[in-house]
Formats: structure tokens, sequence, C-alpha cells
DNA sequence: CGAATATTTCGATCATACTAGAAATACCGT
DNA sequence: ACGGTATTTCTAGTATGATCGAAATATTCG
């Protein structure tokens, strides 16, 4: 079986939900987006504001809703707070929706990983070997 | 500029927060999650609201928004209509959200593929498509 | 045609979401 | 402590969504 995830939790649908539902918002998701982008480093929220071109409350809302669905963290970093992405909780969030609808369907899944092959390193094996990119 | 899917599989952000947005209500979730499990043959739409405990016109709303997005389709049956799941349409989805927020960062994909392989990768020579570099 | 069945559309109600101005809170440097 | 900066919370207005009873539409059959 492999409907779990052994990461740092399994998620339930209503997680999944509330993850679809925070990123189902163009602002979030270009949010998210930046994030994921910067990701080890992070932004400070006026920055994403800045870069969205969204006034610092509603930015400052939108990542609210991003952080209670898990997708981002928070720490404070002086006077700015810095957002990262949680990258494994969105890895949750998208194999949850891949497995949870292709269940018994292993045809849906099939062209989908052949799809990703050439977004992404080819690497099946490695699974907990993180590329180190420029950083 | 194309705001529905091109013909390739590749999907617009707007397209994307469409489908999202539909699959981030429960009785949405649960009716797509129905039909890709009947996905041969469908099933008529007061079928879904009989499995799912809804009334009919609640359930015809629900289907409406997913049908709107693309993730379904409708077509009459003699007297029923019935409905099936766009799985294709799903991948695409799945794929947009896991390539857009993996963009630059091949790390991200990598263990998605991986956790997804045993659930459902049985044939290794998978049919690759003339993929685009850039986007 | 007229009755029965399946589904959608209409209308109304209630709840939640998006947005942003203004005020409040938290931190830093001097 | 004080002033400046970064961010959040408060508040309100508007918009969209969810739910469902009732009526309307579409199809089949006698």
């Amino acid at each position: 079986m492999c409907h779990y995830i052994d990461k740092s939790g399994y998620m339930e649908s209503e997680d999944a939900i509330l993850a679809l539902g925070a990123l189902a918002q163009s602002t979030r998701l270009e949010a998210f987006r930046l994030l994921a982008a910067h990701e080890p480093d992070g932004l400070p929220a006026g920055a994403i504001a800045d870069a969205l071109a969204v006034p610092q409350n509603t930015m400052s809302s939108h990542l609210a809703i991003l952080a209670r669905a898990g997708l981002i963290r928070s720490r404070r970093h002086s006077r700015s707070i810095v957002y990262r992405a949680d990258l494994a909780r969105f890895q949750q969030v998208a194999l949850f929706l891949i497995k949870d609808c292709c269940g018994g369907r292993p045809e849906l899944c099939a062209p989908l990983i052949a799809d990703l092959q050439p977004c992404c390193a080819p690497k099946p094996k490695a699974a907990r070997r993180p590329a180190r990119a420029s950083t």
C-alpha cells in the first residue's frame, strides 16, 4: 500500500481541501509560487506584497490562509517576518490528490509520472537525496 | 494567449485555479472521487446525489461547478444524465500544480515521483511525449 | 397527448471570502 | 525611551458560494 505519507504525516481529506482552497486563488497561488522559487531562504512579507503589487494587509490575510493550510511557515528575522514554503507539505497535498483520485486506477498515474520525468531530475531511486542547487 | 488547455496538455493558472477551487469542497471532492472510481462507465446524477446523501439540486450545482472546471463531463443516456470524470484533465491539473511550483526545483519533484512509483508505475517504459523545453 | 421520471434552473437565505483603510503590535537602532 | 519600520489585527463593504424548496425542462412510455 502506498496511501500514506510517512514523512511528517498523513493527509486527510480535510487538510487537502484546506490546502487546495488556499491554492485556488490567484494571489495566494502566486505567493506560494514565489516562495517556492525562493525556497532555501524565504521572503519577508513586505517583499511578497511588493512583488505581487498587493497591499500589505491584504497579503497578510492571504499568507495567513496559506499558513493555516500548512503550505507556508513564518519565522521572525529581526524586524521582518520571513515566510518559507513548506515543500514537504505541498508534496503531501499533490500526492493526496493524485493517489486519492487514482485509487485502483494505475493507468491514471503512469502517464503522470511519465510527464513528470522530463520536468525534474529522473532520480527515482534517490528519493531522499535533495540535489543541492547553487545556494 | 490561450485561456484554455492546449493540446499538449498544459494548463494556465486560471484554469488550474478553477479546478483547484472545484476540488476544494468536500461534496465535490467526494463526487469526483466517486466518478473516478466508476470511470469507465460513469454515473447518473441521481446516483451521485444518492450515494453522497445530498439533495439532487444541490448536487446538480456541484456537478455544474466540476463541469465548468473541466473535471467532469456529462452525456445524456436516455432519461438519465451520466457524468464521467475527465481523468486527462485531472492529470493536467496535478501536473500544473507540481510543475508550476517546482519550477527550477527538481528536488521537489524527485521524491514525489519516488512516492508515486510503488503506487502505480508498473511500466517503467513510459511513452514520452515531445515536451517543450521552455514554457 | 398525458403521466411519470430524471435533472436542472430559479429564488431566497445564510455563511464565508476578498479587499483594503485605519489602528494596533512587535521589533530595531540610537 | 523614542521614532521608524515591518507586519498584523480590526473593521466594514462588497462579492461570491453553499444549501435547498419549488418550479421548470427534458426524456420516455402508454
